[in-house]
This record gives structure tokens, sequence and C-alpha cells, in this order.
DNA sequence: GTGCTTGTTGGCCA
DNA sequence: GTGGCCAACAAGCA
């Protein structure tokens, strides 16, 4: 499920439950995909009496840091959620991580197993953090970075392009088809086809989807909306893409559907023609 | 039973 | 070596 906006909001949900509070206990059901290249009972070690001090989501990776300069990474694959119970909670077959404060559980619960749980301590970030590209509502995310990556893929559909974290961190399925709705771009268009005014469009619409997407999803500041997608306007194609017989909200005309870079993909033909 | 699923990775091939 | 495609991973749901 989650993507950029969802991974915030799910951090959130964490942090302001726990955020200066300590753990007390840690339970795992261990599981050595979740946990790969993780010494999982260091982890428990480490985080026992630790406190967990901020946290931090960039593109779909999530970092919680705790005293003993610790960081806890969790990347929630395609069915990860991070929930909070109460302090008796029991693990559930598919929960892979539960951290124990005074009050709460924090419970990281992945039923397809695709997600993933990181582990470091030291003073310095770990590779698995720094190496995340650059947020796409930095300063470094300008058309003049897009250009030539657009036209290294030259021959890829464009809806394929966008979901390379490399360049697009954070963007998955949904965000990259509502990006090319807004921008008028066919997802089957070649990346090295784009004109530089589309090469502008698709920027400048990769921005303004991630920023309503993190305000609609994950909130304002310190605000969490009561679940996810309860804000998420009808006039995002979000809305309509997997509605039986969906219309596209600009054009009230069909939407439609098809396979495109190995994923399911929506979009409107009245508004993106393949040029 | 069938055919999906908001993600990532490694292997194959041009 | 690079780019593009695809299967695999695993489990729930309609």
């Amino acid at each position: 499920m989650p993507e950029l906006a969802e991974v915030d909001y799910f951090r959130k949900r964490w942090d302001q439950a726990a955020a200066g509070k300590t753990v007390l206990r840690v339970a795992t059901h261990d599981r050595a995909r979740i946990f790969r290249g993780v010494d999982s009972a260091a982890l428990q070690r480490a985080l026992t009496g630790a406190r967990l001090k901020s946290s931090e989501a960039a593109a779909k990776q999530m970092a919680f840091r705790f005293s003993g300069d610790a960081r806890l990474g969790i990347h929630l694959g395609m069915s990860g959620e991070l929930e909070v119970k109460p302090a008796g909670y029991e693990l559930k077959k598919h929960d892979h991580l539960v951290l124990f404060t005074a009050k709460q559980a924090l419970v990281f619960s992945d039923p397809r197993m695709f997600g993933r749980v990181q582990f470091h301590v030291g003073k310095q970030p770990p590779a698995w953090w720094t190496k995340i590209a650059p947020p796409i509502l930095s300063a470094q995310f300008t058309p003049a970075v897009v250009a030539p990556f657009l036209r290294r893929r030259a021959r890829a559909p464009i809806k394929a392009v966008l979901l390379m974290q490399e360049r697009f961190p954070g963007i998955g399925n949904w965000m990259a088809d509502e990006i090319l709705w807004r921008a008028a771009i066919h997802p089957r268009q070649k990346a090295g086809s784009l004109t530089a005014a589309g090469i502008k469009r698709l920027w400048k619409e990769c921005r303004t989807v991630c920023r309503l997407a993190l305000d609609a999803i994950a909130g304002r500041g310190r605000r969490l909306p009561r679940d996810l997608n309860v804000n998420i306007p009808e006039s995002w194609l979000f809305r309509h893409r997997w509605r039986p017989g969906g219309h596209c909200p600009k054009t009230g005309k069909p939407l439609a559907h098809a396979e495109i870079g190995g994923r399911t993909t929506c979009w409107s033909p009245a508004r993106q023609k393949l040029k």
C-alpha cells in the first residue's frame, strides 16, 4: 500500500504515540525475510530501555531514532502498516516487530512480507538511509536533473520511469498515475520523446502531487488525519481509478486501465494522448 | 479454484 | 557496462 505520504502518515502514528517514551520490551517473530541483514538479537538488546527521540521519513523509508545512537529503519513494502495498540497487546500472525512502552504497543505488521526492518547504531547515519535520493520537494529536484534521466531511459514508458526510486523517491503506482494524469501525459509515452515543455509539466506535477498528498494524507505539522485517504478530494484521479466504470474527474469521460511498466495503470484517454 | 494487489530485486538478453 | 523486461517473493481478498 504505502507510498510517500502514507509512509509519513504511519511514521507520525508511532511518533505521536511514543516520542520521548522509553521502550520497555521488544517482541518479534524474527522472520529472516523481514530482518534480512539485521542482527535482531542485537536490535532487541539495543532498543530495550532506549528512548524514542525523533523520527523522519524519506521516500518510502522511515527511520526512528533512539537514545544510544540507535536507528530503526522500516520499509512497509506492499502491505505493511504501523499501528498503536494498548500495552497488553499480544503478537498476531503477521506482526514482525512490536515495541512496548509503559502504556502502548507500537506494532509493525506486514502480511505479504515485502517490507523490511533495518537497524544501525552509530553517530553517522547508515548507507541505507544516506543513499536515498534527495526529496522531490527539495531544491535539488529540478527539470535540469529530470531531463537527462529521461534521456537515459529514453525507450522505457514514462510510467515505468516515474517508478524508479533513484530519481523519483517515494513515487509509487497511484502517485505515478496521478502525476501523469495531471500533466496530461500518456503513461505509454516513451521517456525520451517528451518535449522540454512536457518535462517541465511532469516535474511540476511531481512536486504538486507530493505536496498535496502529504497534506491530505499525513496532515500538516503535528496534525494527523483520523485515517488514511479520508481527506483525498473527489477531484483526484485517486478517487476514481479503482471504481468499476470510473470516469475522469476532469473530462467526465471513461478511464482506461492496462498493464504498463509491469503495473496496473489507469489513465484518461480523453486527456492523455500518445504523441 | 482464478486473478488480482499503492514494492523491490536479481537474472536474462539486446 | 547499460538499459529494459519480467518473474519471484507471499498472503489476503473478491
